[in-house]
DNA sequence: GCGGTTGATTGATGTAGGTCATGGTTGCGT
DNA sequence: ACGCAACCATGACCTACATCAATCAACCGC
């Protein structure tokens, strides 16, 4: 099993069109922080939010700034990490289209803990943080909803914390693969493709280990045909294997 | 510096009183989630909640069973934990007086994702979880408040997983000491007593590490006169260097 | 197509912390 | 007051992973 040559991904430019105010209501009604609202209820949030795109690469906020603004991701992906100061970098989480990331603030904290950036080209929408608070006021279904969301991320978070503390790097790995493909994956070629792309470097800030273990297990694994992988993209070949190296 | 004989703790059991219907209107104008309500919205409430004591070591409930309840800590510390099928055990968090723990499912999640146990003698008020729905439709400046403790445990989880992926066992014992400090700390003889019946075991699944390195650790610390420790307690007695230590 | 830059690979070597084993303390229940 | 169980301490050894270092492959702009 070679290495396959076609990089079975591409990443357009963030289309113009999906940004314009003439169709943001379309995005706000599937997302799921606003989705159960009434078109005209939609229309009042709509007019009080704003575009943004970025390139992949580019930083949306970061931490320590003061936490002005929600955004909600209409088109692309983007992570969140944590850095301390000798450079040591944490991803935390992955954010897709109809999530949203920022001013969990408006919720009670004042700065940014986590920094955010594109993984691709993004297109949001955003909101001041107090329009933001205003507007949970206003639709207390939006402030249950934000509510949903966060506690399950916060179930996922502790999960984060279990996998970190014990478990080996190839049970980390293993089942942050599962995780990304669950989330993101795509069927390719019998294969299903994690439609991120993402580095060694962002898989080692993910699990909490070195690039190069990162290298060494993935080469690993390609060998023994779980996997399938290329410059920033992996794809899993073998899901039943790879669940049970996750479980030891 | 040798180890003091002297336990610097007791629990007494829960004090029966505190958890009498005739007060628990008092606790529950106390509590976070529901101090901003008046008296007699915290009446309705109370109607509805019913009161349930444990003993040090009780477990409240485990990971993987319905979540039926919400509870309020009215008296007493807790911990909730997660456990993998080998054995190994995660701690995830230490909860307060006034803390609320349980039904974040109420929140969307039909099952227990952790187990929680009584590390003291704890006092606490329940509600069915259908309820807290009912009653955050109602007040929804409780849902507010939910999500803004919620959100805050969000950060505060992702700060340990930053902490997991990177730094030493010192560092992470030392982050770990200093957050407990902060928290339940109290003044003790020219050192900061953590006013919570912790043993090595606990500290490790804070850590993510093993009892024995643990203990090598402490011995070493106390030895060095930055903590005082014994059976079930420690006490921190430098903090500067400890905060030193870090950082690194 | 050509060169440069970023990302992936692989090896040699070091070490933090896990594992296993044994013995010492503390304090609780009777 | 005694004995047992839980908790803590410390040593010897070992391995999973980090670190350091040197190429190698893929993609991007020209």
């Amino acid at each position: 099993m070679s290495k396959r040559r076609v990089v079975p991904m591409t990443f357009p430019d963030a289309d113009p069109h999906v940004c314009t105010p003439a169709v943001r209501l379309e995005v706000l009604g599937r997302v799921p922080l606003f989705s159960m609202l009434r078109t005209d209820e939609l229309e009042r949030i709509n007019q009080r939010c704003r575009t943004r795109g970025f390139v992949a690469g580019d930083s949306v906020y970061h931490a320590g700034g003061v936490a002005s603004s929600l955004y909600v991701v209409a088109t692309g992906n983007l992570k969140t990490t944590r850095a301390n100061v000798d450079g040591h970098e944490t991803l935390l989480d992955i954010l897709e289209p109809g999530d949203f990331l920022g001013a969990l603030p408006a919720l009670g904290q004042a700065h940014y803990a986590e920094s955010a950036y594109a993984l691709t080209p993004v297109c949001m929408l955003w909101l001041d943080s107090g329009e933001f608070s205003t507007i949970m006021e206003e639709f207390p279904v939006v402030a249950m909803s934000a509510l949903n969301t966060v506690s399950r991320r916060l179930t996922a978070s502790q999960e984060a914390i279990h996998l970190l503390s014990g478990a080996s790097l190839e049970q980390r790995m293993a089942a942050t693969l599962l995780l990304l493909a669950a989330k993101v994956g795509v069927p390719w070629e019998g294969a299903t493709l994690i439609r991120l792309p993402l580095s060694n470097d962002d898989l080692a800030a993910m699990t909490g280990v070195t690039t190069e273990s990162v290298s060494r297990l993935m080469s690993r694994w390609h060998r023994e045909g779980l996997i399938d992988t290329g410059r920033r993209w992996v794809a899993i070949a073998d899901r039943s294997t790879l669940e049970a190296r996750r479980d030891s």
